[in-house]
RNA sequence: GGCCCCGUAGCUCAGUGGAUAGAGCAGCCGCCUUCUAAGCGGCAGGUCGCAGGUUCGAGCCCUGCCGGGGUCGCCA
């Protein structure tokens, strides 16, 4: 744990508790409101303090003005032994340099720790959170949209456990519902197909080749013995075998994105068909008033005709800040998917999990409330939930958008596409962009192998760093670049700009990182590589101008030793952020 | 009509309430007898959709508009 932001926001609160004890502030003064970041501009030192503009209010009574609690500040942190200047700038900034002994103590602790460097910060030792993601309907391949959230949640999953949650990854298989047996219907086709039979896929089934196999071996195990027989007597037999081909084809595809989970959560366990969670779910939230027989107004705005109003089971979500009741029976008398998935944050509560986090797509963003208005009524506000949707993804090929539709049996698969450009550009471009924006998915950028691809030029960092430290071990016989010699190197020989430069932005990592897993928000992990890559490119190439600037010096071994651990560590941090992403840092490019 | 997301350079997008709003692409000008030029440097490019408000301070928070997308019982 090396947060030097988090550390000083420690140090200069205690320097404020003293004021308070002093009574020229607050006893009850929120020591969480002000902030120790990196300032914008690198001339301005290496942390920035806004907490005497943030208490000029509280301040008034005891200090003119924010400057002079900022200058009190100063005198106080001068005497920190990590300070080698903490000066008052503008309106009240708190402006600290530190001495070059921190960032040596750091660089040895990016390459001691290595791949666990920024890890385990905070207080989250532990705490268990439940990522569910994914969750594709087991009706057929996954397509790109599908892939996002996929890609999202894993590596989401991946930076929560990397500070030290206790992550499970889950997904929520939608086996329940008419779409199965839609599913199940095509499949029976595709068996009397597979028996020799012409068939058509009428308008309304899935017409994907998918599930010939399905068919093939739904043939193989009951030869012509489901044939001419009523769907009632065959529709188990299918719907469980095409769910299960589904399933295995979903799993595949995930595999080959590098994504697995830790459970798989069927719907169809929780309904009558399975041990009818759900009643005991709804009869819960009854116990607690929150269930009801009403009718709901019709949906403003465009009139539906098909509209009609009658009395059905509602539960009262609007007193958890949703908008309307939502129904948890259709007109069959049926539960709606929604009552199904109160029984299903209820099995995660009833788990342990305090924090839960679900992954959708965005033509979900209606479900939120009513689903945290079900949490909060279930664990009575002990858990949260929290839903990242993921836009949508607009596939290209050269600037001409490529088709994609669930049902058309003939859209570009997630398979197709990692096929294509490989693993590494998916998940890479899909981290590449907040969540909640559409992303432009470009498929002959992608595989470009220059800067305009970020997979490419982040990978290409990593490769280069590894490239010098083989360099210097085949110019310098006999060299010692273990870790440890490496940690023991006289790093205050790193005194270029470009070397300075790249070891306060190693500084940065732990608070990028810590950052990033508070937020629910693992695109600034790439985009932080990217910055780090970007650095680390741009001092290489001062070397070209510059000899003396090189990594490798042949006469001097010292500073080669010196320079060859700011280039380890920026190599491995590289390898640490790629490996949370689930993208690979190779040693070299082909 | 209600709710949700988006609106930042010509294009694609970053930007945890802080100081002079950043990057990549596209455009223009440069750098390969080299630790991999698969790279780097520079120039140019902005009423942060509009208007109010909160704040010492707003691209960020609040309200209202405008534009784009999504969604609104009996799909999941």
């Amino acid at each position: 744990p090396m947060n030097i932001y988090a550390e000083f926001h420690v140090r200069v609160a205690a320097i404020l508790k003293r004021i308070i004890a002093s009574g020229r502030l607050p006893a009850d003064l929120d020591l969480t409101r002000f902030v120790v970041e990196p300032p914008r501009d690198p001339a301005h030192g290496d942390l920035a303090v806004n907490a005497p503009m943030v208490y000029a209010k509280e301040a008034r009574a005891s200090f003119a003005n924010p400057r002079q609690l900022a200058t009190e500040l100063a005198a106080a942190l001068a005497e920190d032994e990590d300070v080698a200047q903490a000066e008052v700038a503008g309106p009240g900034f708190l402006n600290i340099r530190l001495k070059p002994a921190v960032f040596a103590r750091i660089l040895r602790a990016a390459l001691e720790q290595g791949q666990r460097f920024g890890a385990g910060l905070g207080n989250h030792s532990g705490q268990k959170i439940n990522v569910e993601y994914v969750s594709a309907n087991p009706t057929g391949p996954m397509h790109v949209g599908h892939g996002r959230g996929a890609v999202f949640g894993d590596a989401l999953a991946n930076l929560l456990a990397y500070v030290g949650h206790d992550v499970t990854r889950e997904y929520y298989i939608n086996d329940a519902g008419a779409q199965v047996d839609v599913l199940a219907r095509s499949a029976y086709l595709r068996y009397r197909e597979a028996l020799g039979e012409e068939i058509a896929i009428p308008e309304g089934l899935y017409p994907g080749d998918y599930l010939k196999p399905v068919g093939a071996a739904l043939a193989a195990e009951y030869g012509r013995s489901l044939l001419g027989r009523p769907e009632s007597e065959w529709i188990d037999v299918a719907r469980g075998a095409a769910i299960a081909g589904m399933l295995e084809m979903i799993r595949s595809d995930l595999a080959a994105l590098g994504i697995t989970h830790e459970v798989f959560f069927s719907e169809r366990s929780l309904t009558p068909e399975g041990k009818d969670a759900v009643a005991a779910a709804i009869d819960e939230l009854r116990a607690a008033g929150l269930v009801y027989v009403g009718r709901l107004p019709a949906p403003k705005g465009q009139p539906s005709e098909d509209w009609e109003h009658r009395e059905q089971l509602l539960f009262k979500s609007t007193a958890f800040g949703d908008d309307v009741d939502r129904p948890l029976t259709k007109s069959d008398g049926t539960y709606t998917y929604f009552a199904a998935d109160i029984a299903y944050h209820k099995s995660k509560i009833d788990r342990g999990f305090a924090i839960m986090i679900d992954i959708w797509g965005a033509d979900h963003g209606g479900y939120i409330k009513r689903m945290q208005a079900a949490v909060a009524a279930l664990s009575g506000g002990r858990a949260v939930l929290d839903v990242k949707l993921c836009q949508l993804v607009k596939l290209m090929r050269a600037g001409e958008p490529a088709k994609m539709s669930k049902r058309s049996g003939d859209f570009v698969t997630l398979r197709e596409v990692v096929d294509e450009v490989g693993v590494d550009a998916v998940r890479f471009m899909m981290l590449f962009r907040k969540n909640d924006a559409v992303l432009e998915f470009d498929l002959a950028n992608v595989i470009e192998q220059s800067k305009d691809n970020p997979v490419f030029y982040v990978q290409y960092a990593h490769a280069r760093g590894k490239s010098v430290m083989r360099q210097a071990r085949a110019s310098i016989p006999g060299i010692d670049l273990s870790i440890g010699a490496l940690a023991r190197a006289d790093l205050s020989l790193l005194a270029d700009p470009g070397e300075i430069r790249l070891i306060k932005l190693i500084a940065q990592y732990p608070r990028v990182i810590e950052a990033a897993a508070a937020a629910h928000e693992p695109h600034r992990v790439a985009f932080y590589l990217h910055d780090l890559a970007s650095d680390l490119h741009s001092h290489w190439t001062r070397g070209k101008d510059q000899p003396q600037l090189r990594f490798v010096n042949e006469e001097r071994r010292d500073l080669t030793v010196a320079r060859l651990a700011l280039v380890a560590a920026v190599t491995s941090i590289l390898a640490a952020g790629l490996a949370i992403l689930g993208v690979n840092a190779p040693d070299e490019m082909h």
